[in-house]
DNA sequence: TTTGTTGTGTGACTATCGTCACTTTTTACA
DNA sequence: TGTAAAAAGTGACGATAGTCACACAACAAA
């Protein structure tokens, strides 16, 4: 069901108990999964593919802050879900994912219900928090240049292939920086022979 | 016992029960109650006073990342304490503070036996990962003057004073700038009669 | 009172990044 | 095949903030 598992990952068990409880969605890439603001109805939980979560400001800038990879879920809609709250997040399908689609009502009675359940909720918290202060930690002490070179890994990591498929306008958004910035970054790591460019491609050559 | 509870607050039978559980201690300010790497032993609640969270970095540079004001708990320790792992923060006492030191185990246990306590955690989760989200978007977003400015205030809240004793080293810290930065942006408050400067010692005259 | 330590003020310089104002290239499709 | 739209390249410039090198002020302890 869940072909690929970098890292955390549900167990077997659990994931049986869940499909059980939901639906699972086919989603295209760019599909809107949460949106800021939302209110919170369902828990997803990815079970292919990749989804990005972004922070969205009030200007309508954004930054990325981190994949939700296979065998995850979006801790944010979930206490979003537990607190009666909105989102303050947008998650975005980046390639397309299979998408377990759990109901609040049920991820809430599954705490009380399903031990497992709870731990992989904790687990992923744990996970989710490391990596946003990774993300502070980049931003307020990295340069551009490494910030958007570790993206790159990132991607390249994530979907297996040194073929990202891109414009730079998308990673200057995820970046929370300019266009031109990235395109002039992007010339130099290509003078770098770390990567080539071409239209809506970046070849990375070495990691 | 709670002095103040500002935003989220811990129920009184709740409290009760974890008095129960642990330990009363008074901490001076400056105390450091979880140093980066630390293996997690207990959950630290604060009854009275403020901690102050940062993320340290490989090179010793730090940030802030929130307070933890009274009828709140670090969520990191707990966490940390769950999946076994260490601290990827520093917590530090900033006001005199009252805290309530509970064991991991007891922590843990009270999951299941106490839902309130589950509730507890949730909530915090919540705010926590606002709060950071927060932070990611400040950091990224704003100029070092609204930060400076921003902290300012949030140090008035939060003692509920308007003298603020703290070297401009320290701030800069908190911001994860430099001295001098601290220094001239205060220069220009100061001249904007925002505050006044004295040694060891801000005056905030308008909020 | 002297002396050392800590905190602050400041000018000069630099690097990074955001912005503006284009041009050029690539591609879709009318 | 021509034309418009989308993506990328690029130079110039300014603002912000990090760095260096001090001078100076306040305080504490000897």
């Amino acid at each position: 069901m869940i072909d690929q598992l970098p890292g955390l990952q549900i167990s077997k068990p659990l994931l049986d108990s869940l499909l059980k409880e939901g639906t699972v969605k086919v989603l295209k890439p760019n599909t809107v999964i949460i949106d800021e603001n939302d209110y919170i109805r369902n828990v997803p939980i990815v079970l292919s593919g990749t989804i990005k979560v972004f922070k969205v400001d009030e200007e309508g800038r954004e930054i990325l802050l981190y994949y939700i990879k296979p065998g995850e879920s979006c801790v944010m809609s979930f206490l979003g879900a537990m607190c009666n709250g909105t989102s303050k997040i947008r998650a975005v399908v980046e390639e397309e994912s299979k998408v377990l689609i759990l109901p609040v009502t049920k991820a809430t009675e599954l705490i009380r219900s399903n031990p497992a359940w709870l731990e992989f909720i904790f687990q992923l918290y744990n996970t989710r928090f490391e990596e946003l202060l990774e993300v502070v930690n980049a931003v307020v002490f990295q340069n551009m240049d490494d910030r958007l070179w570790e993206l790159l890994r990132k991607k390249v990591t994530l979907t297996r292939s040194n073929e990202i498929t891109t414009t730079h306008q998308q990673l200057a958004d995820e970046l929370g920086t300019a266009r031109e910035v990235v395109s002039r970054l992007l010339k130099q790591l290509e003078k770098k022979n770390k990567i080539q460019l071409g239209r809506n491609r970046i070849t990375v050559s070495e990691l």
